[in-house]
DNA sequence: AGTGACTGCCC
DNA sequence: ATTCTGC
DNA sequence: GCAGAATGGGCAGTCACT
């Protein structure tokens, strides 16, 4: 409904979609809960229970009903949306309801976002794809569809032309790509700027005068970073806009910290006192412009030097070691030294190469686990499944969408995390083969400690192993574990292993004290 | 005042 | 974030 | 190789409830 940079919420999501459903059409919530799981999509369980009568709306009245949704907050503001939204779905026809329940969790399921729009709208001014890299680069600095479309709808082409770089208004940012090893880098990049990857919160610093930031999907964070309104005396320019990674110091000790304690910072209460706290460093790695003049299209050899000629020594901001080579094994080297010193590992970027904002191509590419290794952590875990979910969407399809897994504490087990990633679809179906056979009615006995909010639809008995791998492990509050593991994955299906050969909860605290 | 449920946004 | 898949 | 769609832990914020 509105572009990535404007905080439009509608502070309704999956609970809240089913109780508007169940209201709109006279439902217990229980029965909608399970339509929706059965269906794996809002949508379709809507379109399933639908009893209402098309009143034909026109588009700006479901426009607006559905804004004065994310408008509506404070006291009573729950019932409210959920009320705005049953009455909606009540006066649309059956279809609409499928679209309309899903618009709120961002979950159209079309087959299509933005960049296939961008496609579109070349076809409908040149009738084939010649115009697309032109809307792209408008879509960069102004990464707003609705925007785009109208202009070249009524100017065409030149309407675009005074779409470009301003301070204050967010740039899409670079994204890493992965490639597997040192080598396959140094052959689809030639020669390479490798920096730290720092594990801290991304920011786009736009500065002139006063200072705004942007988070890595635009979100406008102005608020967090008060440090950064006085950066003017670090830097050598009017107006800039820069790309950094924030992370906390420990006040004491100086030493970087973890992305969990950095993220605590990620607030608007309470900003004055978190700041001593947790004091940020802003690694500054690139710059996108410069006393009205956009580097966007400056190869990163030459933006790297405006960079460094820009800014001065200070408190809050740093720019971002790095070397130069052409040698895979320099790289590995560096990669290495770079785990030894705690961080995420490197982020490779090509010398010669402009500011390329999404995910496409190689430019920038990030290096974090050592060669031939599936995940951060030095060792994988060996965990029993002890439940699933029935999943959503694609996964419907094969009757598991995620599974709860579980660690030994003595003849007991406790929930060390949920894992959905990883897994092909032959292995998916495996699983649920697998699984069904070992389904409980109630959650076992020797199932300890088990948060509510990760009761999984079907319970499982024991018996069948995974072994997973991650980047991290994470203090947990919620899993009984104690701890947690940071991007789960499955490395594959142990059939060989039996339930009491997993992972303890022992090893998983000596895993994490390793680290 | 404290807690739990839920959501949005970081990674 | 990671991973898989269809095109 | 891209775009899309599944899925993770965990933080703070908001609101409802006790």
């Amino acid at each position: 409904m509105a572009p990535l940079y404007e905080a439009i919420e509608f502070g309704i999501a999956d609970k809240f979609i089913v109780r508007a459903i169940a209201q709109a059409y006279n439902n217990s919530i229980d029965s909608v809960t399970k339509a929706f799981k059965k269906a794996g999509d809002v949508g379709t369980a809507a379109e399933s229970l639908y009893r209402g009568h098309d009143d034909h709306l026109s588009i700006e009245k479901v426009y607006d009903l559905l804004f004065t949704i994310t408008q509506t907050s404070g006291i009573g503001s729950r019932e409210k949306k959920i009320r705005l939204l049953a009455e909606l779905l009540s006066s649309v026809g059956r279809l609409s309801s499928r679209y309309l329940t899903r618009i709120p969790l961002d979950k159209l399921r079309l087959g299509f976002s933005d960049m296939t729009i961008l496609d579109a709208l070349s076809w409908m001014l040149n009738g084939n794809k010649s115009a697309r890299v032109k809307l792209e680069e408008a879509y960069n600095v102004r990464p707003d569809i609705g925007y785009l479309a109208k202009t070249i709808k009524e100017h065409g082409m030149k309407g675009l032309s005074h779409v470009g770089v301003k301070v204050g208004a967010p740039i899409l940012a670079c994204l890493c790509q992965r490639l597997p090893n040192a080598d396959e880098m140094i052959k689809k990049m030639g020669r390479v700027a490798v920096e730290p990857k720092y594990d801290g919160v991304r920011v786009q610093i736009h500065y002139q005068q006063t200072t705004k930031t942007f988070s890595r999907n635009l979100e406008n964070t102005t608020d967090m970073f008060p440090e950064l309104q006085n950066i003017g005396k670090q830097l050598n320019a009017r107006e800039v806009i820069l790309d950094s990674e924030a992370i906390g110091l420990d006040p004491k000790t100086g030493k970087l910290i973890s992305f969990q304690e950095t993220t605590t910072r990620k607030r608007k209460h309470d900003i004055a006192e978190t700041l001593l706290k947790v004091p940020l460093k802003f690694f500054v790695f690139d710059i996108l412009y410069k006393n009205g003049e956009s580097l966007l299209s400056v190869p990163f050899s030459k933006r790297r030097r405006i960079l460094e000629e820009t800014i001065r020594a200070g408190n809050s901001l740093v720019v971002s070691e790095q070397i130069i080579t052409d040698s895979a094994a320099a790289l590995r080297v560096y990669h290495d030294k770079q785990l030894k010193k705690g961080l995420e590992g490197a982020v490779v970027k090509k010398w010669d190469s402009p500011y390329e904002p999404g995910r496409r191509g190689y430019t920038w590419v990030k290096f974090k686990e050592e060669e031939g290794k599936t995940g951060k952590l030095t060792d994988t875990i060996d965990a029993v499944v002890m439940g699933y979910t029935s999943g959503e969407g694609k996964r419907t399809a094969f009757g598991i969408g995620q599974v709860l897994l579980g660690v030994r504490r003595g003849d007991d087990f406790v929930t060390v995390t949920k894992l959905g990633s990883g897994a092909t679809e032959k292995e998916l179906g495996g699983l649920f083969q697998s699984l069904k056979k070992l389904r409980m009615k109630e959650q076992p006995k020797e199932y300890k400690d088990v948060d509510k909010v990760y009761y999984p639809d079907v319970w499982v008995s024991p018996k069948l192993v995974l072994e997973i791998a991650g980047d991290d492990l994470t203090k947990s509050k919620k899993h009984g574990a104690g701890y947690s593991v940071r991007f789960p994955r499955l490395v594959r299906i142990r059939p060989d292993k039996s339930p009491h050969e997993v992972t303890t909860v022992k090893e998983v605290e000596t895993l994490f004290k390793q680290q």
